[in-house]
DNA sequence: TTGTAAGCGTTATCAC
DNA sequence: GTGATAACGCTTACAA
């Protein structure tokens, strides 16, 4: 009893009444081969059900055209969070364009050994990784040493040479605050990300930088940093405004937190001209989408040898307005 | 400059000072090898970083000691989804401890050719596939034809000669409808699921023969089959409750609907209870984990040549008595 | 105990 | 145009 599918290139040889390399050529397409032949070839292949050997394949001609996508430790649903759902579906984009199949390497329990990423760098698996979000600073060193082309997305560790593609944290983050200082602003609130995660600072930078440019004298206690959690935000936000001098406006580093922000200030008696379930939040727009897209083909170009520019591409963001601040200005 | 990660067993053997085949069988450990050249050997693989080849030992060993995870088409998110999420936490384990890598095939755009998992399985790149959930009937069978063992998890195609694991959603919606009956009611509404999907069905064959068995008569009118979505099990609800007849009692197919039946009830002026955020429902209980961990062992049962029992295994459930329905009879 | 020879399925090189 | 021959990196017979 044959099984289906195991069909090898000598049985479409043998079908079509030609040698083995004769086949793979016709297959292949590259030389010059009789269109009779070819034909021929094409025929039983197509009758035979024949697919190569993808590992075979793989040996001979050292690349597999597969690259591995990893989540990122922060995470939590690759396809659910929005974020990265917009992220992949542009990084999905380029690489199948490119004719590239992607495996995600799930991480089902923090393992104690090295992580599948690392274990496909060392056997050559796949010709790039793509991180996207928090690593281990250890195993992204370990994969990078392989030598397999590897890229980070949104996220980017200077100590360790790994070129990535990351939105303007800072530039987002100070856009922001310059308009609620334009708005007449001068007590902003900051509720930042606590995460082991670069936009944590970086944002908080921004922010810092944006009072400075307005002339505003910082408060630390209108700032803090917290887990990003929509009921950590709502609680955080309600000792702001407890305060004895609270502040007029605050900003969220996260769209997440912005919502626990509004639930709290409405529960402290701020109208906010929203829909609760849908507030028209004054936000940095990320182009996701192109970030994924970017990324991609930043791996594509590392696993095609060409050399990157630069080592880290900064995304431009846009300050959108709406009806949260109150007043376009 | 030679690249690291890079070294081939021919370097570890030299370094080692013995033949390629010798460092091979040290490694490897099968064969009686002195422990002296096994120490030499071992020690030199750790400081050249050693990783075998994938795709050689692939073609050589003829397996990959990897399997394909498909996320079916009804799993908006394969990570975020609470009932995936428990079940992959039981396929993780299982792989794992098998040794067995798993990679995940994500479809991030509906392909009109034919999608990775038959891809993979043609070119002999995994060991195995197991699909969770709504799979098209057209590419399963293609994938089935290779030869390549797959498995169905919480999905059964009758037709097509796929060993499954299931579970017993016609069981578990009897039990629940009978319950309701014991406690008196004899209108019991039925808010099901209009899927192209197995328990869509199967739910209502239990319900309806529970009421049967009850000695109920049945009102189509209580019943109805709608998309899987909160909104819309709170409009139907509210829709059944404003019946001159309404029923007293609703069986609602998933946790999901029960939420927006819950809603619904409210607003119709029904006393449930509960607390909106986390009712404690009278529910079906379906060992998701183990689910997913017996559909890994079958498939690993497979993939090592092992005949199974039975085509599908139905996982018996528990029906969980809570607040919802108010008293235990 | 170890090395030599062969082969996994494919593609590239180079004669014919 | 086509077909031998070698090679990719590894493992399993089998001989030394």
């Amino acid at each position: 009893m044959k099984r289906r599918g195991t069909s090898k290139l000598r049985d479409v040889a043998a079908a079509a009444g030609v040698s083995v390399p004769t086949a793979s050529q016709a297959l292949n397409g590259r030389a010059r081969i009789s269109s009779t032949t070819r034909t021929r070839v094409l025929e039983a292949a197509r009758r035979l059900r024949y697919t190569p050997h993808a590992a075979a394949r793989r040996l001979i001609l050292g690349r597999s055209d597969s690259v591995a996508i990893v989540p990122g430790s922060n995470m939590r649903g690759i396809f659910s969070d929005l974020f990265y759902r917009a992220v992949l579906s542009g990084v999905g984009g380029a690489f199948e364009e490119a004719g590239y199949r992607m495996l995600i390497t799930p991480t089902f329990r923090p393992a104690a050994e090295a992580p599948q990423f690392v274990k496909m760098a060392a056997a050559r698996e796949v010709d790039g990784i793509l991180i996207a979000g928090v690593v281990d600073r250890r195993w992204l060193a370990e994969a990078v040493e392989t030598g397999t082309p590897v890229i980070l997305l949104d996220n980017h560790l200077p100590d360790i040479p790994v070129p990535a593609v990351v939105n303007d944290n800072a530039g987002g983050a100070y856009r922001a605050t310059r308009f609620l200082a334009s708005l007449g602003h001068t007590r902003i609130g900051f509720i930042g990300a606590a995460v082991d995660y670069p936009f944590g600072p970086e944002t908080q930078a921004g922010y810092l930088r944006a009072l400075r440019d307005a002339g505003l004298r910082r408060d630390r206690g209108l700032e803090c940093s917290i887990p990003i959690d929509v009921e950590e935000a709502r609680r955080r936000t309600r000792t702001l405004l407890a305060l004895p001098q609270p502040p007029s406006a605050i900003f969220a580093v996260t769209d997440t937190m912005a919502m626990g922000v509004i639930t709290g200030a409405r529960q402290s008696g701020c109208a906010i001209p929203a829909d609760i379930t849908n507030p028209p939040l004054t936000t940095i727009r990320v182009r996701k989408e192109e970030m994924g897209r970017r990324a991609a083909e930043r791996l594509l170009d590392l696993i095609h040898g060409k050399k990157l520019e630069r080592a880290v591409e900064v995304l431009a963001n846009e300050l959108i307005v709406r009806g949260t601040t109150g007043g376009r200005r």
